[in-house]
DNA sequence: AATTTTTACGCAAACGATTTCGGTTTAAAT
DNA sequence: ATTTAAACCGAAATCGTTTGCGTAAAAATT
């Protein structure tokens, strides 16, 4: 079954005017005098007319249409990133079509080919956790397919990036947990070859050589899957706190390690932040919700996404070629809250 | 600037063939031959040739894609519908464009309107909380567009529809605030001219009946706005809790009103499940980590969505028009946690 | 050897819209 | 009265692909 709609064709038959006129009619073309105008644009009115959308991308070259990879739709960050793209798009008369690399290399080439191939103008992007190689990023992006990166971005340059002030933020929320009094501050991150967890572990150390407190390797643990498997937080949270002079406060890089070490914390019965005190990067709208309530890092992620997609939008119109890549940081924001007040 | 593919003509030029030979060719017709063949593929594959949806589209008059409309992407159980929605579409071939209405009823008519005018070969669709009157919806229906209605459907029949057996998990939630002891047992539901919303306060309505309850009028709060406007909240709180036979346990009867109940409490410092006990709808993950822990009734979203695409591309891939509709009924799941369970 | 059949390919139309080029009126200017 | 120009409209090409039809050459049949 079909969604048949009418053409110019059936409006140029049943008014006795060829497609040439029609088309020029409603597109107000001064060629057409204001008679013919008005009859075609009634009728067309009247009978609901709408271009082709597919027959304007066959003749313009461009569909009209950007596509996003992400990890997965169901996680807040991602999911208010694509809020804001798809605010800038339905302003710029885009539609979005998304993808999900569920933060595995294959799926994200996958994802990636699958766009390319249904001639989406051009690609929003956050490279999976466990993507180290990015040749078929580049590949692509060298058959000239207008891209942006967000959030996890490529390591190489001549690519727009839309990104957060990592380095910063980790800085300033290790400081803050030395300002609320606590001495031995661990740190658990994501997937070590990620460039946000390598600037995030950076603001950390900063931050611990600012106040003249040892860096210790073994305060500082990986988490190569994102969070996503329990086991390996509960390996990391067991060899940060099996230590002899174990933390007595973690910063936590990842939003969903951040849950998940909360988890960790509740079901082993340690006391936050009493036990622990606890800030960690995270954009669930239910942390102030916890008990105690969650002291965390956030990322505008509405923001990120509409700026990703004023970037991607202006590459996609722009005449020539674009040279210029700018990196835009946006800046996150630190929330105090309970879990890293300690009386 | 633009991504440029290689088309079948630029192979037909290089091999001095036809449009027609290349593209039977490579569709690995029987009037051509093997020589011809193994050249053509050879050639195709090593210009990594991909032929255009674009132009399949406009000659086949399909463009495999389908339209999402939900009511905000940023919204568990939407997100995780998407996820099911998107894993069965990917399958089958189809891609997937998101639009939201932010439950307001114009914003649903115009991404539907532009879903239609993109040309999707289908939509499936939760409407919006503020949408009573489905016009919009029948209209676009009427002209034959595939459609399949999930969580929040339309009134009328003759359509696919995908939801969760409202009234038994309100009957099945407000039957073990009984069990647990409670005996005066409050609602608050989302908006009232929802289905979804009379079903689960009928199910409410139901089980004290059952156990001889009273049914008190003034027990039953709507929140009109879906729960995104917190004063609507602490009225329906207020109205529940300001009588003199005051609820000592609440069943909540929509995502992000239960959420913002729970917030409304903290705020007010009413004690769960002591004061207040709490059973509500909810999709979010983070609920197990709460204080206390919240009950929740959990809808299957995932499966829901994969039902709802499967339904969806079985309609679009039928050679003659569906006249026997499906409404499939998914069994959400009762999580008992501390919020309802009174020591 | 003459005829028929098969094989292998090209031509052209079609999908829906835009646009260039060209042609025919009619009105204005000489 | 003649030239010029404006106004109005149609035919055809174009985008990339598929497909019905036609046809030449080769193969098979008589």
């Amino acid at each position: 079954m079909r969604f048949e709609a009418i053409t110019i064709k059936d409006i140029a038959k049943a008014l006795g005017l060829s497609t040439s006129t029609v088309s020029r009619a409603l597109r107000d073309s001064h060629e057409i005098s204001p008679k013919t105008k008005e009859i075609v644009i009634k009728y067309a009115k009247e009978n609901n007319y709408r271009p082709n959308p597919i027959a304007l991308s066959l003749k313009e070259k461009r569909s009209s249409s950007i596509g996003v990879v992400v990890g997965e739709i169901a996680n807040s960050f991602f999911s208010q990133a694509i809020n804001g793209i798809e605010s800038i798009a339905h302003e710029k008369g885009y539609n979005v079509i998304i993808a999900q690399n569920k933060e595995q290399l294959e799926r994200e080439e996958s994802a990636l080919q699958f766009l390319a191939s249904r001639s989406v103008d051009g690609i929003i992007l956050s490279v999976s956790t466990q993507t180290s190689d990015f040749d078929h990023i580049k590949k692509l992006y060298e058959r000239s397919m207008p891209m942006v990166c967000f959030d996890c971005v490529v390591d190489f340059d001549g690519i727009h990036k839309v990104i957060v002030d990592n380095t910063k933020a980790a800085f300033d929320g290790t400081v803050h947990l030395i300002k609320k009094g606590f001495k031995h501050i661990g740190c658990v991150a994501s997937s070590s070859n990620l460039s946000i967890t390598k600037e995030r572990v950076k603001g950390y150390i900063e931050a611990l050589q600012k106040y003249q407190l040892p860096v210790h390797e073994s305060n500082i643990q990986y988490v190569d899957h994102g969070g996503v498997i329990l086991e390996e937080i509960s390996v990391a949270m067991q060899n940060l706190l099996g230590q002899k002079n174990k933390p007595d406060a973690l910063i936590v890089c990842s939003d969903r390690v951040t849950t998940n070490v909360m988890r960790y914390c509740q079901e082993n019965k340690i006391q936050i932040p009493d036990q622990l005190g606890i800030i960690g990067f995270s954009n669930i709208d239910l942390t102030d919700l916890l008990t105690p309530s969650l002291s965390v890092l956030r990322q505008p992620a509405y923001e990120i996404g509409r700026t990703a997609g004023e970037l991607l939008i202006k590459m996609i119109e722009s005449k020539r070629p674009v040279t210029d890549f700018e990196t835009v940081v946006l800046t996150s924001k630190l929330i105090e809250r309970n879990s890293s007040n300690r009386k």
